[in-house]
DNA sequence: CTGAAAGCGCTTACAG
DNA sequence: CTGAAAGCGCTTACAG
């Protein structure tokens, strides 16, 4: 490879000093038009860009963030969350939209999380997408706040209200989805779901769903809610156990939609009929859903906004604004799952 | 924020040089093992890191891979090809191992390559996913290789060999999927997806699929290809294309499982069964396959392998080593869509 | 508007 | 085994 070209080649060509030259490419209005124009068509012939290690030293600022990823467990080694890769895409785009670039790296769960990111200056803050564990990731969150690092986290509202976070309303999108059933005649339902103060987000979806439950004057019972992560067979334990233990229900709502198609799986192979004698919800949408069949009615949560705010929240944190917790509306996607004529 | 500790402060407080630090922290067999010890323990107190931006501005090296993921122009804006997302976990799991951190960005396959991480020293080199319409790809290929760019392209083996590549067998794909159907007795097939120069991949599929037809003696109909990119809309537009012009089909070899979950609607709104009157077969094995319906039989790329060649293949790249171009295998699954009897 | 100079925080020859 | 010093390629006060 030839030798790179550096600012001090450019001032030698354009006889000017390497100062001037560094302003030129960076537009500073104490440089002559015309000087700019010169210096400009030699970088370009140069096929020169600034070296950023040495800018970003300069200016201590690394104009990078960093996405760690933690991956769900449960899942099999090169499966990644589908939800999490429609987030990573949004993320990915508003994160190139501000002029930063994004370092992205995959957590397992298990290990101890190498977030030193920012300590090592190669990004200026960190997003964190999944955690597994609610309790253990609080342990972590807690060293990331106390090394002052510059974080946002997705998902679920943090007790401490240090931590800025970002997450969809998962309280309304477990009472709008609840609701959409009851509004089709469903009266006993089951929900499919690890309720537990381990997982937020879906004690959340469940939260909402109980107050559904309870407006409508339905009752809410307890053995009708079983636990299960995030993935198609879990959903499909989880709804062979309701049917063993000869649980009566009409619809089931799903904390997630690979629990949903592991759901509908096992009423099929139990002779039950989707919707007709069950009606199934699931939650995020992802594209499985819509293929699933029947088809998937589901809670679909703005990734595209989703990712626009973590990176916006993480980039007013790092300037050293203030950022309130963003709590994003869901909405409805309906399908033939919930027994609607389509 | 606190100010970071740099290696002056710790030399300071181990009563050493900065250059012992460096040495120590580093591991250097300069060192005595006490110094070292005692420097390392500091350091940890401090929770310092070493200043990427300075060692790699000293070093010239960044010690960081870029991803380039083109997206397909066909696909909405939130929505990335499921196949570059498995690639992408993978590839981040290889860059991990190797001690690299991973850049990424997305590509509007419109806009210009925004190429330069290498010549800004952000990466040492950049992997290349996707690229939309070959013809157009090539002519940016050709401007990295003039700028010496460390660089690794997915897909489809380059016609100049100074370009690194890794893809999966294409035409092996294509022929194993064939020789399936024929074995189960079709005779009369249909291709869907585009097999001119402009899609290399879906073209060696092609290739694949009709040296399997020849093996067999059975008839190359070109009026049973149809062009359609990924999608399932243009799966379903292409197969509809089909049975208006009253073709004469009872297997369908689709060059993606998007393309082949499309002809499948098509078929049934149709009033064709699947796989009685017509089998079909996918590419690619992404999640949607397994839940289709019927389970969509398809030909299942090591996505696993893929990324870790990428990255074996870039890192060679970048230590001056020549590389051949890598070609992987696929493996069949089989499903219903076929017409096996499972 | 321009230049000379300092300095970001490291790594690594050079000298001991 | 250790230290003093140079230098990676920038940005930006300071002086003119």
């Amino acid at each position: 490879m030839a030798n790179k070209a550096t600012s001090i080649d450019i001032a030698y060509r354009a006889g000017v000093s390497q100062s001037t030259v560094s302003r030129a490419l960076r537009d500073s209005p104490l440089v002559s038009e015309e000087t700019k124009e010169r210096i400009k068509a030699i970088a370009r012939e140069l096929n020169y860009k600034v070296d950023k290690n040495a800018s970003n030293l300069r200016t201590q600022n690394s104009h990078t963030l960093a996405l760690l990823l933690c991956e769900d467990p449960t899942n099999d080694d090169s499966l990644i969350n589908p939800f999490f890769l429609s987030m990573l895409g949004s993320i990915t785009r508003a994160t190139a939209k501000q002029g930063y670039d994004l370092l992205i790296s995959f957590q397992q769960l298990s290990s101890d999380w190498h977030a030193d990111y920012e300590d090592s200056n190669k990004a200026d803050g960190i997003i964190l997408l999944g955690y597994g564990d609610f309790v253990d990731y609080e342990h972590k969150l807690e060293r990331l706040l106390s090394q002052n690092t510059h974080f946002v986290i997705w998902g679920a509202e943090h007790n401490k209200s240090s931590v800025a976070s970002v997450a969809c309303d998962n309280q309304q999108g477990g009472l709008i989805a609840t609701e959409h059933l009851i509004s089709l005649g469903r009266r006993e339902f089951a929900f499919l779901g690890d309720a537990s103060s381990h997982s937020p987000e879906f004690r959340d979806r469940y939260l909402g769903h109980v107050r559904a439950l309870k407006n409508a004057g339905l009752a809410v019972d307890k053995r009708r809610q079983v636990d299960a992560i995030s993935t198609e067979n879990a959903g499909f334990e989880a709804a062979n156990m309701l049917i063993r233990k000869g649980a009566h229900f009409d619809a089931i709502f799903a904390a997630s939609d690979l629990i949903a198609v592991g759901a509908i799986r096992a009423l099929k192979e139990a002779g039950l009929r989707v919707p007709e004698d069950v009606a199934v919800v699931g939650y995020d949408d992802i594209p499985v859903a819509s293929f699933a069949n029947p088809p998937l009615t589901t809670i679909k949560q703005n990734t595209q906004l989703a990712g626009e705010m973590l990176v916006e929240s993480l980039l007013k944190l790092i300037r050293g604004e203030k950022v309130p917790p963003k709590l994003i509306p869901t909405s409805l996607v309906v399908r033939k799952s919930c027994g609607i004529d389509l």
